[in-house]
DNA sequence: TTGCAACGGGAACGGAACCGGAACGCCGAT
DNA sequence: ATCGGCGTTCCGGTTCCGTTCCCGTTGCAA
């Protein structure tokens, strides 16, 4: 029984790339130029995993992302054109389980998607809400409850959150956080993941100075504790 | 160990451009200003990451990606003229892991280099986590876990560890260690090993004083006991 | 048994990594 | 046009880690 997925892009050039890529792993790929024909085609065929270009010509990306999430628990990557925090966050309310900046390589396009098929497999429930402890994130509404109390999060400080939530436990250093969230053209200060690190545990700790959530590994970065 | 990088470009002045902001990255370098010289080099030398102009006289760089694809898995680079998009998805297709347009920063060359290699590494090493007895090793969660309980090794803990499970079993000298650890070039005190050795043992060790892991072979070095 | 080399342990120093405060500039909202 | 929020940079303080040194102890060989 192969894996199923469904790709969304208008661009055919890359599409029939993406197609390549993902085939060569060996997965059945579905194609869909449009949000009208993702729709319909997610509505038809099985789907195990959809991936969605946020430019589309008439329904966007966004709202593909939504119609789908309302019918399905199925795992979504959305694909944004620039490292735009915007986006991002946009495409998590939306309701997106994983993004990808372009330009992209193929191997972590399906890295991505072996981690998503990996996540659902194990855990059934895919509960779209994260929790931790007394921490609570709920992508979908881009808010964060601490104890129950709703916490105010700026967009940066959100995606640095969300980020080592997709892996926990796992230890993010500050290169791989700076390439993902702002993008590989970026070439400023380290200490940069440091400010938004420490005004995101003025938040969401209870006592910032000794966080138990967001926790630094000293000479390896930072790491979300479960 | 020093990482290998072979840089295919005809044009003289980009190449030795390219060759000299690379080196200032510790790198080692390899030229090639053709195909052929390319596809002789790559199966001469060994190379960690290969960068390709498309533009090449004779074989074109979308064929020697082809070629290097067809024969490794090395993390292949591909360098358009312009961003054209046709040549990008010819690049993916032909097995590029990612593509830069010239002009690009000598930083966002590197940038992208070091983030290849990085996610060679990690996917390589992706041994889950090593057991022995009531110790375990996770290697992406930068932990050790002590009949079930977190232990926080620092850096160079870590690394001893990692390099004695290696090869369970197997005595290290402290020159092999030194060597393999701080690099060839370090001349220190090959005492600089029984320290972090000592301080490995009050972390891992239920009794430091009568270690069951970390064991010493007298006159030879350390091993870890399986 | 004696002497020597190898090893373990305590301690201290210098430096790197990290944290916290603050200020600046940009951009969107009012 | 103004204001405020946010991202970013800079700098000083602090903690933690790597390294060195010294001395006591252990094990081996003569």
């Amino acid at each position: 029984m192969s894996t199923r997925i469904l790709a969304v892009e208008d661009d055919e050039r890359i599409r029939t790339a993406v197609k390549l890529a993902l085939e060569d792993e060996g997965w059945v790929v579905a194609e869909a130029a449009t949000g009208e024909d993702a729709l319909a085609s997610f509505q038809r065929e099985p789907t195990d995993v959809v991936l969605i270009d946020i430019m589309l010509p008439g329904i966007d990306g966004f709202e593909v992302c939504r119609s789908i999430r309302h019918i399905s628990d199925v795992p979504i990557v959305m694909v944004t054109a620039r490292s735009d925090t915007h986006d991002v966050v946009a495409g998590l309310e939306a309701g997106a389980d994983d993004y990808l900046t372009k330009p992209f390589a193929p191997k972590e396009l399906s890295a991505r998607i072996r981690a998503l098929l990996r996540r659902a497999r194990t855990s059934e429930v895919s509960s779209p809400h994260l929790r931790f402890g007394d921490l609570e994130i709920v992508p979908e509404e881009g808010v964060v409850r601490r104890s129950g109390r709703d916490v105010h999060l700026t967009k940066t400080e959100f995606r640095v959150l969300v980020e080592l939530a997709q892996s926990p436990g796992r230890v993010f250093s500050r290169e791989v956080l700076l390439e993902r969230i702002w993008g590989y053209g970026y070439f400023g200060d380290g200490r940069l993941v440091d400010v938004h690190v420490r005004r995101l545990r003025t938040k969401v700790e209870a006592d910032p100075a000794n966080p138990r959530h967001v926790v630094t590994v000293r000479g390896l970065g930072y790491k979300l504790q479960v």
